[in-house]
DNA sequence: TTCCAGGTGGCAT
DNA sequence: ATGCCACATGGA
């Protein structure tokens, strides 16, 4: 058990990086500290005044790519803030914290998949068991046991039936079909994926934007869902199904972090929200 | 009971 | 290109 301890980290909030939709396999204990899972390594994050602290496997390249501690934030912040005065610098001070995880890409495809028409509670539900029972032992954190995600060749070749347990509902034969489809892509010797991700069973418009932002780390993604449907109403007067409106207000107001920006507007609308329920 | 959740695919205009 | 609607599940 490894402990790497990682100083002077800025911008920087378990709570609004793990809980803020963008990965769904990180838990909050009862000490405040995070667990979780991610690339198969099992670990726990701690963090006070600054200092990061991190047990469990793997090693510190590993987490600091993960964890996009190479990216200055405060920049980026500074930036939007700028480009949009009126909404952005109240979202911004309310999920200060937030970073865009470099998640892995087909881990992203799945997550995302099982998230449509679904709620948060729900799919990390989904996807915990569905790594219980098709994925690989990982090890032991806090009595807890972790499993990997399943690699495309497992879910490929399980049926419906085998998946029933997890509860999917009806997307469970998206996760097939597109495990199927994935392979098929990577026998026929495709190598960037990006360009496969339109198309894939399950895989629509918005489904796409999550997984550019959040499995490629395209900032520029920007990924319009029901709760940004209802910020971009309120906070900027849209019509509700105005997504191309939306989309040219993001590109010119965001530019290449509106991926970014959408996360502090998502978190921002979503606090205001479970506070003050309409 | 009905409505909703980080929507998509299929089918009708 | 745009507008409906069924789709599984579980919590409010």
């Amino acid at each position: 058990m490894t402990e790497i301890v990682i100083e002077n980290v800025k911008d920087f909030n378990l709570r609004e990086i793990f809980d803020c939709g963008q990965c769904f396999r990180w838990n909050e204990e009862d000490d405040g500290s995070y667990s979780g899972i991610a690339m198969g390594k099992v670990a726990n994050m701690r963090f006070d005044g600054g200092t990061l602290v991190i047990s469990g496997t793997g090693d510190e390249a590993l987490w600091r790519d993960y964890l996009d501690l190479g990216r200055d934030y405060g920049e980026i912040k500074a930036f939007l803030a700028e480009k949009e005065p009126r909404h952005m610098p109240p979202a911004i001070a309310d999920g200060a914290g937030i970073r865009i995880l470099r998640q892995e890409l087909w881990e992203t495809v799945i997550d995302f998949i099982i998230s449509q028409n679904n709620n948060i509670p729900r799919i990390k539900g989904c996807i915990e068991k569905l790594a219980e029972i098709t994925g690989e032992y990982a090890g032991e954190l806090r009595g807890k046991k972790y499993y990997s995600i399943p690699e495309p060749e497992k879910l490929a070749s399980m049926s419906r039936e085998d998946l029933a347990p997890v509860r999917l509902g009806y997307r469970d034969k998206y996760l097939i079909e597109t495990a199927r489809r994935w392979l098929s892509l990577e026998e026929s010797g495709v190598t960037n994926m990006s360009d496969e991700i339109a198309g894939l069973p399950g895989v629509g418009p918005k489904v796409e934007a999550c997984i550019r932002l959040f499995g490629l780390h395209d900032l520029a993604s920007f990924p319009i869902d029901v709760w940004v449907k209802r910020l971009m109403n309120r906070f900027y007067g849209f019509d509700e199904n105005d997504k191309k409106g939306m989309e040219d207000f993001a590109a010119e107001h965001f530019g290449e972090y509106a991926g970014l920006a959408q996360q502090y507007l998502f978190n921002h609308i979503r606090q205001i929200d479970m506070k003050t329920p309409v």
